[in-house]
DNA sequence: TCCTAAAATTAGCCATGGCTAATCTTCTAT
DNA sequence: ATAGAAGATTAGCCATGGCTAATTTTAGGA
């Protein structure tokens, strides 16, 4: 399950090794690590609860589509999804997200307009806006985003 | 048994797979996959020019403890970065970069530090400013690293 | 010098997340 | 009502990048 997820983000090497300075470095590459694994799911259930309120529901071929994968990856990511608690679903029926989906995808659907906003603030088009707070959005904390806030009041 | 799930939907069947929109969804997607390759790849180079520099030489074991990984991984990963290129090594020998890695890593070293410079001008303290960087600076263009540039000089 | 500890490597496992090809289900239009 | 198209799924392949365990090489100290 997701003591998977746990056991390979810390690994047993954890000790030893050095200098807080070195082992603060390697937390974060770390922390890196693990953000990408939450990118799939934030952007899953991000894209889902678009499509949903934009079309009435979250189809395979669409979110594919959107995606730019197949169709093959996509349902063997639900299936995921589905196994970590963030959507529900049967076989060839609507995809539903669960209340842990719906409210991560509230989250990660403001954190996305706040860096649009930020990027846009400082001056770049639209498209590049866009684009970049896709790569962006997973790796910016709590407090990087709350400056970004704190930025655009001004 | 199960009446919660949806027959037959798809009223609106908005369009469907060509749309420039969805396109360009799909593109800045793929483009994030595309990232995510790049970035091992960066941050060793990086890594390892910055061990050069102050070591002398950039051993497996201190790269293993720098990114918060086993000594087995690293060297999986510099078999790697010298199939592609951006290191010469041989078994049991220094490790040295190649024209090109050298390049990336100035690279890489360059928009490292404005991303940070950028992150503490928010009013970051250091410690996140240089976390979030580390997530950050695989995700962001030449134009947005411009803006940062940019506002940092006003 | 030689022996042991540290470092490096190899082998082999696992999950992720892409893909294609083939099959199965559902939908739709005749 | 049904056949064909569209969509969904399964099976199976591949590369990546983690890990552990075991082995090999290097290097340092008695």
């Amino acid at each position: 399950m997701e003591s998977n997820i746990n056991k390979s983000l810390t690994p047993t090497n954890t000790g030893s090794t050095g200098s807080p300075r070195i082992q603060a470095q390697a937390k974060g590459f770390q922390a890196v690590r693990k953000a990408h694994q939450s990118e799939i799911v934030e952007d899953y259930v991000e894209l889902i609860s678009d499509l949903i309120e934009k079309c009435g529901e979250a189809r395979p071929v669409d979110i594919a589509s959107h995606m730019g994968v197949t169709q093959p990856t996509v349902v063997k990511n639900l299936a995921r999804l589905q196994r970590d608690g963030f959507i529900t679903r049967e076989k060839y029926r609507s995809i539903f997200l669960t209340k842990t989906g719906a409210e991560l995808a509230d989250i990660c659907r403001h954190r996305h307009r706040i860096i649009v906003t930020f990027l846009l603030h400082l001056g770049l088009d639209a498209e590049t806006a866009e684009h970049d707070a896709e790569g962006l959005e997973h790796h910016v904390s709590d407090k990087t985003l709350a400056a970004f806030e704190a930025a655009l009041e001004k």
